[in-house]
DNA sequence: TTACTAAGTGTATTATACACACTATATAAA
DNA sequence: TTTATATAGTGTGTATAATACACTTAGTAA
């Protein structure tokens, strides 16, 4: 914050929130993508974002974006980090605060949606090519989930409220991208109490049943977890 | 980013970046203030800052800051976080993205500066009353300070070229703010080659002569340090 | 009753983290 | 020149955590 104006300086910088929504759904980490409706990049696929408005905080207009632009609301949502180079956007300047948030897979997308002419879940590793830097962005995403996945409850902003420890162990894999010993990880994840047991089984063809799960806590927490 | 623009949208926020520098001087984690010289906030301690001019990345904003208002070049410098609190500021809405600097003891700061009517350096534990939310800002560095000693190397922005082992060691003591037990904290910065040797010995007065130590890389590089 | 499928469980080995105290090398003072 | 003083420098044993690894269990379907 400064208190003398510069020439050349701010209010013509447009400030924006963009927000790489991932998800584990079919066996791979895939993130929300939006096709723009028009402008000179029309038909491009980016992630969902807007304009701050003058009476709304940064985290408000993350949460406005996600509700009006993909249809969700009540997600885990964390600021991931500030883009602002210069040339971004070929229509001028604008820094865009990027968000990064989680939804469960059986979240129903709208079919159509505000602003945009199509919306779609992506694998994250056969993105096409997206618009601005937004390929950057969702890098930066998967490098924080893979983090967090180590040191806090995140997972649970990815799975339904009850679940096997398998279905947990397959999310931590996925995004991790390699394989984790079965008993290993149920030690771990029970030393911490991760998770609690729901006191119920979920039958699941002709093998065994599981005994079904529920974090502990859905909030944010710091937690060794691998 | 979005295509469309709404009623009440962006180009009427300010856009600023913030710094909040930390050192290690006499004993204590410092972080550098500024006094602002006018306005609603004269006379108030803030972080040294700025508006973005639509000529400059984030990055480089924050460098131009850095240089201009604090007279510090070529540090440690890395974003922090974006803060966008509706009411941070009462001369109007604005965002900043603050960064956060490391830079060593033995650097001399400029006695006036450019657009603040005083500089120095305050102990983080004994801060005046600061203006907009620069407290939280301050709070957020030496969180990110804290957690990135751990498993950085961004300790070398703190030190000079040659240092001792125990110079080391204080530094990590002075920010974690609890002691280390010295032969662990040598065999893991040896075990990691975080340092190589300058094959220099240090005197320093009627006690045994120390080797002097540099840093293998001063290149920001992901270690397990504790 | 047999075959199939996924769930669930324990132990031994290795690596890492932690606790802990004395010796070495210089200067300064007696 | 001897002694005191101050900080540098070093190793080992113990406890805890991480890893590797394979069989039994409980259900469904043929």
């Amino acid at each position: 914050m400064s208190k003398t104006s510069h020439p050349n300086a701010t209010p013509s910088i447009r400030l924006a929130v963009d927000a790489a929504i991932f998800s584990v759904i079919e066996g791979a980490l895939k993130v929300l993508l939006v096709r723009i409706g028009s402008g000179p990049y029309a038909g491009k696929w980016a992630l969902p974002g807007g304009l701050v408005r003058t009476d709304e905080s940064l985290d408000q207009a993350a949460e406005r974006v996600l509700s009006e632009k993909a249809g969700v609301d009540d997600i885990y949502l964390e600021q991931l980090y500030a883009f602002g180079g210069v040339d971004r956007d070929i229509r001028g300047r604008s820094v865009s605060v990027a968000y990064f948030a989680l939804v469960n897979s059986d979240r129903r997308l709208p079919s159509t949606i505000e602003y945009y002419s199509d919306i779609a879940w992506y694998d994250t590793t056969k993105l096409p090519k997206l618009a601005f830097d937004h390929a950057k962005i969702v890098e930066v995403g998967i490098e924080r989930l893979r983090n967090k996945l180590g040191y806090s409850n995140i997972a649970y902003g990815l799975l339904h409220k009850e679940f096997t420890l398998t279905e947990l162990q397959t999310v931590y894999e996925i995004i991790l991208g390699h394989e984790l010993d079965k008993r290993n990880f149920r030690k771990k994840i029970q030393d911490i109490d991760l998770v609690k047991e729901a006191g119920k089984i979920r039958k699941s063809g002709q093998s065994r049943p599981a005994r079904l799960y529920s974090f502990s806590e859905r909030k944010p927490k710091m937690v060794d977890v691998l």
